[in-house]
RNA sequence: CGGGCUGUCGUAUAGUGGUAUUAUGCACGAUUCGGGUUCGUGCGAUCCGGGUUCGAUUCCCGGCAGCCCGACCA
């Protein structure tokens, strides 16, 4: 990808009014454009972002077995009253098929979508345990949006829900949900706490909600450094300063961000909509469900809050939205030249690049750029490289540079990609 | 949904009861080239509606929008 053919430039300044450091930073960088409180399109480089941490989790899900699919946002308001969830603030619920009353409401969570769906397909014991999911546009009426990409009232979100004939079942599924959300996070570059919190609008049971650590986070938790074990304050029974019951850890306070929640349904879904399957006994059953969610547009904003210095993002290599930034100081054909055939070598390489071959522009403004865009690598060429042997090489969040032989650059590539 | 603050070129800002400052951006021309180079010329704005007034971007009322706090929030 050649800069000056990006649809997006960076912005010197942005609206003052912007206090959250990934509204900032994303605003500023061209990775989304605001259209309203909570309204955001991803631009090509947050687009790109995105899909990398959709394809983390399309890949952990796939790993439990999670099949993927795709349901409509306008969700017949039949469903939602089948479980009394129509007139929910939450829902955008005017969406009308006549002049006289909504018929949809945009869906803001699809339990009562894949139950219906279900009810045509599960009739026995041998149809379950299965689980599927989605990678879709959520709608939620917040009353207030904020914090950027945080709290949105369009937002992408990642959607499993799992069904069986037993709440063993459920349980065993549940803690496989546990440890690929954890991978999922991880793989993300975040450390995250399997925090024990309320079920709200979705269950009467207690339900696990993963947190991360960040200033800007609505959430209290209390939580133990040591296990990685935390509880929301509004269900904690630890305090600060105490030692873990888990682990004998100390407990500190903090605020956090939710990436992500699971939640044990058991037959609540099922009951309400009548979804059954007949057991081995030939007697019909609930089925028990399980649902389970990742802000995908949230996640971005997360690791911005996270991974982020004052001229900009440093984006781990596993969600990049290119694996290495190609620099040429202006004014050299010679580096020009070059920066075009280390551009050419690493993309048939399959390597993502991104090359600022832009000549009217400083050197300096090219840095400043690189650094608010927080592509990992970056790969200066110049006169001055080039007499020095090549291509300098310099990690972003690092000051150190290295010149090395441009034959190198493919293998260093391919070990960081790999990291 | 309650409280507070704020709406001025694309962006960020100054100021004013008599149509508006500066920077940045953009266009053109020069200059420069290892951390947002410098110079010239040009383009470009008072959120919407009503009221007061000879005259409102300014004052008043209402609306809308944005941000922050709270409530709410899988």
């Amino acid at each position: 990808m050649r800069q000056s053919k990006l649809f997006t430039k960076s912005l010197r300044s942005i609206s003052s009014e912007e206090t959250a450091i990934n509204a900032q930073l994303l605003l500023r960088g061209g990775f989304a454009f605001k259209h309203a409180a909570g309204v955001y399109s991803y631009l090509p480089l947050g687009w790109r972002v995105m899909r990398r941490v959709s394809d983390i989790i399309r890949q952990e899900m796939n790993g439990i077995d999670g099949q993927e699919m795709f349901m409509p946002a306008l969700v017949d308001r039949k469903y939602l009253e089948a479980t009394d969830r129509f007139k929910l603030d939450v829902g955008y619920d005017a969406i009308t098929k006549t002049d006289k009353e909504p018929g949809f409401s945009l869906g803001w969570t699809h339990e009562e979508v894949i139950t219906a769906i279900a009810t045509h397909y599960i009739a026995s014991y041998k149809d379950l345990p299965f689980a599927t999911y989605q990678i879709q546009t959520k709608f939620r009426n917040e009353p207030r949006a904020k914090s950027g990409l945080l709290r949105g009232r369009e937002f992408m979100m990642k959607d499993l829900y799992s069904f069986h004939t037993s709440e063993e079942d459920l349980n065993d599924y549940y803690q496989k949900v546990r440890e690929a959300y954890i991978r999922v996070f991880n793989r993300c570059g975040l450390d995250v706490f399997y925090t024990l919190a309320a079920g709200g609008d979705f269950t009467a049971n207690t339900t696990h909600e993963f947190q991360v650590l960040a200033d800007v986070g609505e959430d209290t938790i209390y939580y133990c450094q040591a296990c990685m074990l935390a509880q929301n304050d509004e269900v904690a029974t630890w305090k600060d300063g105490e030692k873990c019951s888990e682990c004998g850890g100390v407990i500190r306070k903090g605020n956090a961000v939710e990436a992500g929640n699971i939640f044990p349904l058991g037959t609540k879904y099922s009951e309400a909509m009548n979804l059954t399957y007949t057991d081995e006994k030939g007697e019909r059953q609930h089925v028990v469900m399980g649902s389970y969610g990742i802000g995908v547009s949230r996640l971005m904003a997360i690791i911005v809050e996270v991974y982020h210095d004052e001229r900009g993002i440093l984006w781990p290599q596993a969600v990049a939205p290119f694996a290495a930034h190609i620099i040429t100081i202006p004014g050299s054909a010679k580096a020009a030249q070059a920066a075009e055939k280390l551009e050419a070598e690493l993309t048939l390489a399959g390597i993502d690049v991104l090359y600022d071959n832009r000549d009217s522009v400083s050197a300096g403004e090219k840095f400043a750029d690189a650094d608010l865009i927080g592509i990992p690598v970056r790969l200066t060429l110049s006169e001055k490289s080039l007499a020095a042997g090549g291509v300098e090489v310099k990690r972003r969040g690092e000051e150190e540079t290295r010149v090395v032989a441009q034959a190198e650059v493919l293998d260093i590539l391919r070990a960081v990609v790999s990291e």
